[in-house]
DNA sequence: ATGAAAGCGCTAACAC
DNA sequence: GTGTTAGCGCTTTCAT
C-alpha cells in the first residue's frame, strides 16, 4: 500500500499539503495541487480512509437501515440513496433488520455506535426514544424515510392525501360501491400506513357522499396472493358485487387483477380496480396507481443527510418534507358502465 | 464519546487488557475478563471501528457488489449476506453497478481500495484481470456468486445442468413439442447465463432422441413482460402449438402462465410451464421450477470469506463450489394428454 | 501557501 | 495474565 508519505516525496511536498490538496480542505496553491494530484495518480494512491476517518472524525459513510430488502420498495430505496451517494464520495453500509428483534438490537448497540457512520437513514422504521436520542447524541445527523419519527426530520408520504387521491379517482368515474382492500393489524407497522391509508379512503366517500359498506372492506397483507384471496371474496359475491376495488398497494391491487380474471371479469368493464405505489409490475399489468418514487425517496434523503452534514446547516433547517405522488391512469379503471 | 482508557480505569487495568478483553485476543483471566466487560457495558462503551481498524488492519467490514439492486435475486442474495455477516460482527457496505461504467470504475478505484472493507463479494459479475488482481494485491479475500471468475473462488449454478433437469421433467411427461424462451445475446452477460440454460435445454432434447425445432426458440428479456410476449408468438400459431414452454427465468415463465391465460388455454392442461428461480411469486402462481437459493447464496459466500479471513486458511481450499438446485414442481406442468 | 508535529483511539509486540 | 509502549496513516492546529 502506498501511504501519503511518498506521495508527498513524489510531489516534493509535505504530507499536510498532499492532505490538503487532495481532501480540498485547506488552501494549495493551483501548481502544487496539480503535482500532487498527478504524484497521487500515478502511484495508485487511495486515502485509507480508516487513518483518515480516525484523525478527522469523518467517515464518508452513512448507515441505511430497512425493515426488508427483498421488497420492491426498499431495495429501490437503497438503491436511489446508494447511487446519490456515491456521487458524493459516501459508501453505503446496509443494516436489515429483518432478523428481528434480536438483530435490530444489536445493529443499535453495537453496528451503528462504531463511529463508522456519519449519518442513518432509516428507512419506514419508527425508531424508539431511545434509539433517536442515542443517534442524535453522537450528532449523527438521522433522516426518517415514512416517518413521521418526533424529534427527526423525515421525508413522509402524505398516506392519507393518497389514498384520498385514488378513491376520487374511482368516484370520479361514476363508481359507488367501492371496495377497499387494507390490512389487517398485524400489518399496520410502519406508522399507520394501512389504517392511514383506509380513513383517506374514507374520507374521500364521505366527501361524496357516498356510504362506506362494510362488507366491502377486506384486509390482506400487502402481498400479490393477499390481494388475490381478498379479491375473490370480494368479487365473487353473488349480488351486491363492488364495481371498484381501492387497494392499498399495487401489490395486493395486482393480486384483484388476477382474481377478476379468474372469476372470468372483465376488467376495467366488470371492476376498476387501483392501487398504491407504481410498483415495477403495475405497468405491465396496466395498472392505475399512485405512484411515489422510491428511488427518489431514497436520494432525496441523502440531499437532506448532505445538508445536514455541512457545518454550517441549521439543524432544524429542514424538518418533515412531503414527498411527491401522482396518480397514473392506466387501463384498470375505467367509467362505470351504464 | 467515552474510549477504551475510560474503561480501562474503571475496571482497574491497562487499555491492552481492555482490548483483549472485549475482542478475545489473547489471554485475560476470566476474573478481569468479567470486570472488563461489565465496566464496558455501565459506560456504554463501543470501540471505534476505525481506531481498531487503523491499528488492526482489519475492518470487519465487507463489500458486497452487485450489478442491480431492486431484483428478486440480488436483493435476495444480498439480504441473506447481510444476516450472515451481521452474525459475524461484520458490516456490509454495498455496492451498486448499475449505475454504469463510470460508477463501476469509481467502485473499483476509490471505493474498494480504500482499506475500508476485508474482502468481497462479487454477485453475478464478470471482474476484469485488471479488477481481480488489484482486489488480490490488496490481500482482499474475493468470492464470486455466480461466476466463474479465473482465479477467485466461486459459487457457481450449474446452469446446464439446472435447465436439462427442467427440460427433462418435461420430457419424462411425454412432452415433445417443447419451447424454450431465452434471451437474446444483449441479456447474455452473466456468464452466459442464458446461452447456457439453452444448451441445457438442447442437451436434454437431444438425450431423448426429440428434435429442436427453431421455431420454438425465443428470446426475451428475463422479465414478466418479456415471457409474455414471447409465449404469445409461441402459443398463439394456429398449429404446430408446443405443448410446453422451458423458460430460463420464473419471472418469463410467468409471463407465460399470463399469455397462456389471455389466450383461452389452460395450463396445465393446454400447456406445460417450467421456469427456473423459485421467484417469490412462484409459488403463487403455481409455477414448477427448479429452484436456486439466492438467501442461502448470500450466506455461503459469507462463510468462504470468513473461512478465508482465517489467518490458517488454504488460500486454494475453497475454490469453485456448486450451488445447489432443486427441481419444485407444482401446477403449471401436467403429462402430456393423449 | 506550506511544513512540523501532535494527536485521533486503538492493537500488538514485547516485557515482565 | 497483564502492563508498557510504539505505532497504524492520516488530519489539523500552529508556526512560518
Amino acid at each position: 500500500m502506498t501511504g501519503i508519505d511518498e506521495v508527498a516525496r513524489l510531489a516534493g511536498v509535505s504530507t499536510a499539503t498532499v492532505s490538503r490538496a487532495l481532501s480540498g480542505n485547506g488552501p494549495v496553491s493551483p501548481a502544487t495541487r496539480e503535482r500532487v494530484q498527478s504524484a497521487a495518480s500515478t502511484l495508485g494512491y487511495v486515502v485509507s480512509s480508516n487513518a483518515s476517518s480516525l484523525a478527522s472524525g469523518r467517515t464518508r459513510n452513512v448507515g441505511v437501515v430497512v425493515p426488508f430488502l427483498s421488497r420492491w420498495f426498499f431495495s429501490s430505496v437503497v438503491e436511489g440513496a446508494e447511487a446519490a451517494l456515491l456521487g458524493h464520495g459516501y459508501d453505503l453500509t446496509l443494516y436489515n433488520l429483518s432478523g428481528g428483534e434480536e438483530s435490530r438490537r444489536s445493529v443499535f448497540d453495537q453496528f451503528l455506535l462504531r463511529k463508522r457512520v456519519d449519518a442513518v437513514i432509516a428507512v419506514a422504521l419508527e425508531l424508539t426514544d431511545d434509539e433517536v436520542s442515542r443517534l442524535l447524541a453522537l450528532h449523527k445527523p438521522l433522516v426518517g424515510i415514512g416517518g413521521p419519527i418526533p424529534g427527526v426530520p423525515t421525508l413522509t408520504l402524505d398516506d392519507l392525501a393518497v389514498a384520498q387521491l385514488a378513491t376520487e379517482h374511482l368516484i370520479s368515474l361514476g363508481h359507488t360501491q367501492i371496495a377497499h382492500i387494507g390490512a389487517g393489524v398485524e400489518f399496520d407497522l410502519d406508522f399507520h400506513l394501512a389504517s392511514t391509508r383506509r380513513r383517506g379512503f374514507e374520507r374521500a366517500m364521505h366527501d361524496a357522499g357516498l356510504t362506506i359498506r362494510d362488507d366491502l372492506y377486506q384486509p390482506a397483507d400487502f402481498t400479490i396472493r393477499g390481494g388475490y384471496e381478498a379479491a375473490k371474496q370480494l368479487l365473487g359475491r353473488p349480488y351486491d358485487r363492488p364495481t371498484a376495488i381501492f387497494a392499498a398497494s399495487d401489490e395486493m391491487a395486482i393480486g384483484c387483477l388476477l382474481a377478476a380474471r379468474d372469476l372470468g371479469l372483465s376488467v376495467p368493464r366488470d371492476v376498476s380496480i387501483v392501487g398504491i405505489d407504481d410498483h415495477e409490475l403495475a405497468e405491465f399489468f396496466g395498472l392505475t396507481t399512485v405512484a411515489q418514487f422510491p428511488r427518489q425517496q431514497g436520494r432525496l434523503a441523502v440531499d437532506v443527510l448532505m445538508d445536514a452534514l455541512q457545518p454550517e446547516s441549521d439543524d432544524a433547517a429542514t424538518l418533515n418534507r412531503e414527498l411527491p405522488f401522482q396518480l397514473v391512469v392506466r387501463s384498470s379503471t375505467a367509467r362505470l358502465a351504464d
